[in-house]
RNA sequence: GCGGGCGUAGUUCAAUGGCAGAACAUCAGCUUCCCAAGCUGAUAGUGCGAGUUCGAUUCUCGUCGCCCGCUCCA
């Protein structure tokens, strides 16, 4: 009934030195960081395969008790910079089905309908409408019998192409009591349609001229032809997207100030910054509603290829806000006082991933050192030295041991402090092991409570990163937490 | 969706056409336990479904899932 939990068998990314590793391929069983973060993921709760019980599905994971502290941590951070750290942003939380003509207005309705072929011969896979647009190019004319006259680029066969078919990359749904076409709707492939179909009406209650922005985060649906990388591509995932609208002619200069100042954000939250890369699409790349893109990549080191895309930053012009003001009626343009001018504003878009985010900051802080053990013999430790902001538990109350007098009194400070931070209470097995519990999923601090607590009133307090301690009084506990942990 | 590889406890690995084992992890207990300590005990598995067979985890087929490639780009 499980679902076979396989180890990458990509063997180039091995924790510690790569140039070794690879000279060694065959030997032992390497393990890259992917496979780790996976393997951890589930042991500790961080994230499952979804609908496991029923032999799992591909389209999506789920997030466990630990996976949704994480999420929903980055989720904050990002709010608090975006929004409530700027007077020049406002959130806003639409709807997930809009209205189909919002979609056929945005260019998704045809931009991400794919007439896909495939060559029988080699079974390279193509776009129909590209290969007959190049055909159409070479020869001065459209190919007569179609897909028949055309030879595949990859293999040289000629006429081995399947009929193409339609490729949707939205998910319809249907509403409405009758399953039919009146019903049909889409599930949205991105959050910044929400945006702009409200921008008239946040603009205007909200009192805001710009440049301003719009920030929202939510469940996005894609169906890729083919999810995978663990958490990296999934056909349900979540999105933290800011469209900022500018008065033209500012655009680039926002574009560049969005790219620097995400770049600071991650690096901020503790991404290491040589793991991070910026990406200029090519400009005959663009998508169809960009002028410019550029995106910032995180070295995922997944098989096929080292750094992916964590975020990308467009300039969407004025292409939005003119599409849906054509298809609508509605009059989307901004009256420029100063200036006695009408003109429609530019939009520059930091859109992240935030399930992608939930991974590349796993990845960053996954870490195995060595540290000695009870025996005084170095053995390995797992530490995620995360960002205390993003820990999922930000304070563990250990008594020393399960003596009568010990865990309640453990409990009761961790009450306490519960009602500030999520914090978790373990009583079981020897203290060294749920120390390594702790560093495992990454909590910055424990609290042990000994039989001089009974005493001193005192406890000691133990650093993830530093392995230090100290003793601080029960009294002054709160504060002294509450300057290390700033959220 | 197509091609290739893979599927045994939570994890890492054994074994077998005839009762599926270990280590670590987990849980319970003992120990005034400060970095995965020790002792005792417990839970737990052949992804799912067919077929061949007296008997299938093992052989065959299908399916589901994972990995690589085509493709997708948050």
């Amino acid at each position: 009934m499980r679902v076979a939990w396989q180890r990458y068998p990509c063997r180039r990314h091995p924790i510690g030195d790569t140039a070794k590793m690879e000279n060694h391929a065959v030997s032992s069983t390497p393990t890259s960081t992917v496979d780790a973060v996976v393997s951890l993921s589930k042991r500790r709760g961080f994230v499952y395969p979804s609908s496991e019980i029923y032999g799992g599905t591909r389209s999506a994971w789920d997030y466990g008790p630990l996976g949704v502290e994480l999420k929903e941590n980055i989720r904050k951070q990002w709010w608090k910079f975006m929004v409530h750290g700027r007077d020049d942003v406002v959130g806003l939380d639409s709807a997930v089905v809009l209205a189909p003509q919002a979609w056929v207005a945005s260019g998704h309705v045809d931009t991400f309908t794919d007439p896909l072929t495939e060559c029988q011969s080699c079974h390279k896979r193509f776009r129909a409408d590209t290969l007959e647009e190049a055909y159409e190019a070479k020869h001065g004319h459209a190919a007569h019998n179609g897909l028949d006259d055309l030879v595949c680029g990859n293999c040289g066969t000629r006429g081995a192409f399947t009929p193409p078919r339609q490729f949707s990359g939205l998910l319809k749904t249907y509403l409405g009591p009758v399953e039919g076409e009146e019903g049909l709707h889409y599930l949205r492939p991105e959050t910044a349609q929400g945006i702009f179909l409200n921008y008239l009406n946040v603009q205007q209650s909200a009192r805001k001229k710009p440049p301003f922005g719009i920030a929202q985060t939510g469940k996005s649906f894609r169906n890729e032809i083919t999810p995978g990388n663990f958490i990296f591509r999934t056909r349900e995932f979540e999105q933290m997207e800011m469209e900022f609208f500018v008065v033209p002619g500012t655009d680039e200069q926002w574009h560049q100030y969005w790219i620097d100042t995400r770049w600071q954000w991650y690096v901020d939250l503790g991404i290491n910054p040589d793991n991070l890369r910026l990406f200029e699409h090519p400009k005959e790349k663009l998508s169809h509603y960009s002028k410019r893109t550029v995106d910032i990549e995180y070295r995922f080191r997944f098989g096929g290829s080292e750094f992916a895309e964590l975020e990308g930053i467009a300039n969407r012009t004025d292409f939005d806000l003119k599409a849906h003001s054509a298809a609508s009626g509605a009059d989307l343009t901004y009256f420029d006082q100063d200036k006695g001018e009408r003109w429609t504003p530019y939009v520059v878009e930091p859109a992240a991933g935030l399930t992608r985010c939930v991974l590349a900051f796993l990845l960053d802080a996954y870490h195995e050192d060595e540290a000695p053990n009870a025996k005084g013999v170095m053995d390995k430790r797992t530490v995620l030295r995360l960002d205390p902001r993003l820990s999922p538990v930000k304070v563990a109350v250990l008594p020393l041991s399960r003596h009568e007098q010990l865990s309640p009194k453990a409990r009761q400070l961790a009450d306490q402090l519960r009602q500030h931070w999520n914090v978790e209470f373990d009583d079981a097995g020897a203290i060294g092991r749920r120390y390594r519990r702790q560093d495992e999923i990454g909590t910055p601090f424990c609290v042990t409570v000994d039989f001089d607590t009974l005493q001193d009133g005192a406890v000691t307090i133990r650093d993830r990163d530093s392995m230090t301690q100290q003793r601080v009084g029960l009294d002054a506990l709160p504060s002294w937490l509450l300057e290390r942990l700033a959220c």
